[in-house]
DNA sequence: AACTTCACG
DNA sequence: GACGTACGTGAAGTTC
């Protein structure tokens, strides 16, 4: 059919499509031989879901998807600067480019492209061609530099938002109608382009600008007459550059096209074509959805040969895991391990290949206090077995104590057979949270090893995108939800321990666990190094494992005698407070319930400025409080009783969570507290602590810092304390290259003083401590991503105080502020941040419109630094137990800056150089860096004298 | 289970 | 031009 009146044209904008698909996907690869294909499906996904939606109210006749030929056009000759900060494409996006185009000939959708000109001219000059022949078009893009082509049978689609963009809303956008975007953009420019525009002059401007003078070359040609003197001195001296700016902005409408409107007429997929090519690409979901549509058959097996455009364009990576054909789940075909020759029968199966997927199954999470009961092993996808040890049978007899289920190995016997196989160096055994398994096979006299860690792989790959639990990690990755333990052992106070599981369905439920994990296994291992974090991994994750299980497994001893005497003082004066507080408010409440607290303040007592939360409570947080203890004059009633509040807060939060909860945490068999670290729990590569959490032990108060007192050595040992100074700033003045930090901290100089000194012009000898103070708070302001409204309630000063301490900071130190913005682009085009030892975190969030992009903003300046400080206190820890081998010391605990010891009395003077030497130089010989690191250290009888 | 508060670096 | 903001955690208690 020809174009013409009545025909309706869409035109999709191809390279759009790839970079969104490819920013919205984790990264895919091909399962057969690791090729990345993440843009490809998300490509993919999004055609489908046009060719479904799109073509159904406002079916077009004729349709085009236009790509991007490369990123040379004719602007680049008329202004080279132009596009000229755009990074190249990333390394694993490059090979999927010619597969995008590959599926758009798939879908039996027109494909174009050509040298020399962007997308976007030839969407123009289809677009007139089309409005010219009578017919309407759509553009299927977001994009605004499209904008100008609006108006006239033409408008554009938003696929994402599903948002259609005719002249008003882009009037609403530039100010102008369609036809004056041009002039607009060529005022204003635009940084991702590269468009310079004129300086000072944004879209508002502008805007007001074209409305007043009808266009650019009015405009500047009337430039004088304009009366703000600042605008009019901008557009005199760039008056050629805004010239430029219009030609690069203005799309070309006549490009030389070697094809007709007439070539694009809509035809439908050949099925079969399709079909191929998505099999070829081995995405099962969409596979099936199309084989749905069409009503075919799924092809079974995964494709044999590769296609030769296919092909990876680099052949520096190792070579792609065994091809994992698709086998289905199975867990009935699981086989339960009842004695030794099958036990022997399995381990001789790792020993053939080399690898064994492990899982334990034990009565509880307190890997300190857990009996094992069964252990899963996994040799291939789908091959599975479980090994019952210590389950029982249903029901206890009268004396609570229950007999052994039968048919299960002596666990004696079947250990001794699993010790070699744990411990052979030539069998990698693979986990799913190792160091959980590791300290129960420990307890049994097992040091496993080598190992790998399918969860730590998805924190090193996807540290920010979303958890490594493995349920979550099988959905994801393996399209497969795993039995929820739930149907074993059920949830809540009927809850039971997996010893009282029933064989058979344990066998299920742990045989799949280690099937899963085997799988997760052999589909991270290709996409490790295709993410670049292979040295993660094996650097800064894996190593870590046994070195946090021994310091769990060590414990630290806590006197449990001071923690009572504690919690008896802390309770009598909380009494006290109490009687005090429910007579000032004139009636009984609970004083630990915000809403009521709230309700007879700001209610009953009538204290102003009264904030409600999203909840309708008022808040009345510590700050809330502090500020009614100052309305002495106004309202005595109620400052005395905040005052009041906050003492009994502090002693609230000093026994429930400290001298009550720690005492409940000593392990009655080792007599010492044991926490847990979690490995991937904190985004940044912090370590986080857990039941019980010993990383936020109180310190910054006289009477929170008396439970360190608590926290002591045995008899004739000592605790020992280093901590590094000023981490966070040391990085941080390395990494934005500020000589005058790097200066100050190579002569040792006392950092926020110097900070303040720079700032305000004051000498560091005899400084107003307030003034330091100022400074200090900017100097943590920096690293959280400093905003003024931040530091003024920081410090309690007027926001525009703030913003003026801000600039001046900035003015002094203009490195942060570039490093600052390298990392909030580096995050916006990667969709990632990194650390200086590769670690990578995920910023999602960070294109976002609205507010949450300024947490998301602030996360992604923060996470470089917080992280690179964690990378090297990683290193410290693996390599501490190697340096202090000969020393009668153990490390005990990390703190994020801090490691403690305990170490015999005689070895403390020993110890002490040699940790700090190791923490000193954690970070070489990866990265050298600019600054000394410093740690101080300390040593005594408790926690608290040797901080 | 969600929310609030508060302990740490 | 308005919006909501310091970064990263975990635990306990109250409320729904």
């Amino acid at each position: 059919m020809a174009f013409g009146t009545g025909c309706h044209l869409h035109l999709i904008d191809g390279s759009a499509f790839i970079f969104r698909a490819y920013h919205a996907l984790p990264p895919l690869t091909r399962k057969s031989d690791g090729l990345p294909v993440g843009a490809v499906a998300g490509f993919c996904n999004m055609v489908f879901r046009y060719i479904e939606e799109a073509r159904n109210g406002d079916a077009p006749t004729h349709a085009a998807v236009v790509f991007d030929y490369s990123s040379k056009t004719f602007r680049s000759d008329l202004y080279p600067q132009y596009k000229a900060n755009r990074p190249p494409p990333p390394e694993d996006l490059r090979p999927q480019f010619p597969l995008t185009r590959e599926a758009t000939r798939a879908f039996n959708l027109a494909c174009k492209e050509m040298d020399g000109f962007e997308a976007d001219d030839i969407i123009a000059t289809l677009a007139r061609q089309a409005r010219e022949a009578g017919g309407r078009v759509t553009i299927i893009s977001s994009d605004k530099d499209l904008m100008q082509l609006v108006g006239g049978g033409v408008e554009m689609l938003d696929a994402m938002k599903n948002l259609r963009i005719g002249p008003e809303e882009v009037e609403a956008k530039f100010g102008v109608p369609p036809e004056r975007v041009i002039d607009v953009q060529a005022l204003a420019g635009d940084s991702v382009d590269n468009v310079p525009g004129a300086p000072g002059i944004g879209i508002k401007t502008a805007a007001q600008l074209i409305q007043e003078y009808g266009d650019v070359e009015t405009l500047l040609a009337r430039a004088s007459e304009i009366r703000q003197p600042k605008r009019r001195e901008t557009l005199l001296a760039y008056a050629d550059q805004v010239r430029i700016s219009k030609k690069l902005v203005t799309l070309d409408d006549h490009a030389p096209l070697d094809f007709t409107l007439d070539d694009l007429e809509v035809k439908d997929p050949d099925p079969r074509e399709l079909m191929d090519f998505l099999h070829r690409m081995e995405f099962r979901t969409l596979t099936r959805r199309v084989a749905e549509k069409y009503g075919l058959a799924e092809p079974k097996a995964a494709p044999a040969a590769v296609s030769p455009t296919a092909a990876p364009a680099t052949t520096a990576d190792p070579a792609p895991a065994p091809a994992a054909p698709e086998v289905p789940f199975a867990p009935e075909t699981y086989v339960c391990i009842r004695d030794g020759a099958t036990l022997t029968d399995w381990l001789d199966r790792a020993r053939a290949t080399g690898w064994l997927a492990v899982d334990t199954e034990t009565t509880s999470l307190d890997e300190m206090q857990a009996d094992l009961v069964g252990v899963s092993l996994a040799t291939a996808a789908g091959q599975a077995a479980y090994l019952p040890l210590g389950h029982v049978k249903g029901g206890d007899d009268l004396f609570g104590a229950s007999e052994p289920a039968e048919g299960q190995m002596p666990m004696a016997e079947a250990l001794a057979l699993l010790k070699p196989v744990l411990e052979d160096p030539a069998i990698l055994k693979i986990g799913q949270n190792m160091k959980y398994d590791w300290k129960i096979f420990a307890r049994h006299g097992i040091r496993t090893a080598p190992i790998d860690d399918t969860m730590l792989m998805s924190y090193a790959m996807f540290a920010g995108l979303h958890g490594h639990g493995m349920d979550a990690l099988s959905e994801e990755y393996l399209a497969h939800k795993p039995i929820p333990i739930k149907e074993l052992i059920g949830a809540g106070k009927a809850q039971v321990t997996f010893d009282k599981v029933a064989i058979d369905k344990a066998t299920a439920y742990s045989g799949e666990d280690a099937d899963i994990t085997f799988r997760l296994w052999q589909t991270f291992r290709p996409m490790l190094p295709r993410a670049h974090v292979t040295t993660v991994y094996e650097t800064l994750e894996r190593p870590l494992v046994p070195v946090l299980a021994e310091m769990e497994m060590a414990g630290v001893k806590v006197d449990t005698a001071v923690l009572a005497r504690m919690s008896n003082v802390f309770a009598q004066r909380m009494a006290g407070l109490e009687d005090e507080i429910q007579t000032l408010a004139g009636q009984p409440f609970n004083v630990g319930s915000p809403k009521q607290l709230g309700e007879i303040l700001f209610d009953g007592m009538g204290v102003p400025g009264g904030e409600k939360g999203k909840t309708g409570a008022y808040g009345t947080g510590a700050d809330v409080l502090e500020d009614i203890t100052t309305y002495e004059d106004t309202h005595p009633q109620a400052a005395k009783l905040a005052a009041r509040v906050l003492d009994w807060r502090q002693l609230s939060k000093l026994k429930s969570t400290y001298t009550d909860a720690l005492q409940t945490h000593v392990n009655p068999e080792t007599g010492r507290v044991h926490t847990s670290y979690s490995i991937a729990g904190a985004n940044t590569g912090r370590l986080a602590s857990t039941d019980p959490n010993l990383q936020n032990i109180p310190v910054r108060s006289d009477e929170g810092r008396k439970i360190r007192e608590a926290f002591v050595a045995p008899e004739g040992r000592r605790i020992v304390s280093l901590d590094y100074s000023q981490i966070e700033l040391r990085i941080l003045a390395h990494v934005a290259d500020i000589p005058a930090l790097k200066q100050a901290f190579l002569e040792g100089q006392d950092i926020h003083a110097m900070t303040a000194s720079e700032m305000f012009g004051v000498p560091i000898e005899g400084m107003d401590p307030m003034i330091r103070r100022q400074a200090k708070a900017i100097n943590f302001g920096v690293i959280y991503g400093i905003s003024a409204f931040g530091l003024a309630r920081n410090l309690r000063i007027p926001r525009k105080e703030a913003q003026d301490f801000i600039d001046r900071y900035f003015q002094r130190f203009p490195g942060i502020r570039s490093y600052m913005d390298e990392t909030v682009a580096a995050a916006k085009r990667d969709g990632f941040v990194s650390t200086l030892f590769g670690r990578r975190i995920h910023t999602p969030g960070i294109n976002d419109k609205g507010p949450k992009s300024g947490n998301a903003r602030r996360a992604a300046i923060n996470a470089p630094i917080q992280g690179a400080a964690a990378d090297i206190i990683r290193r410290a820890m693996i390599r501490m137990p190697e340096a202090i081998r000969d020393l009668d010391a153990r490390m005990l605990l990390q703190v994020h800056d801090e490691l403690i010891f305990e170490v015999a009395e005689a070895d403390v003077d020993r110890l002490i150089p040699v940790a700090r030497d190791i923490m000193q130089g954690a970070a070489d010989p990866v990265v050298h860096l600019s600054v000394p690191l410093i740690a101080e250290a300390g040593s005594g009888h408790s926690w608290a004298e040797a901080h």
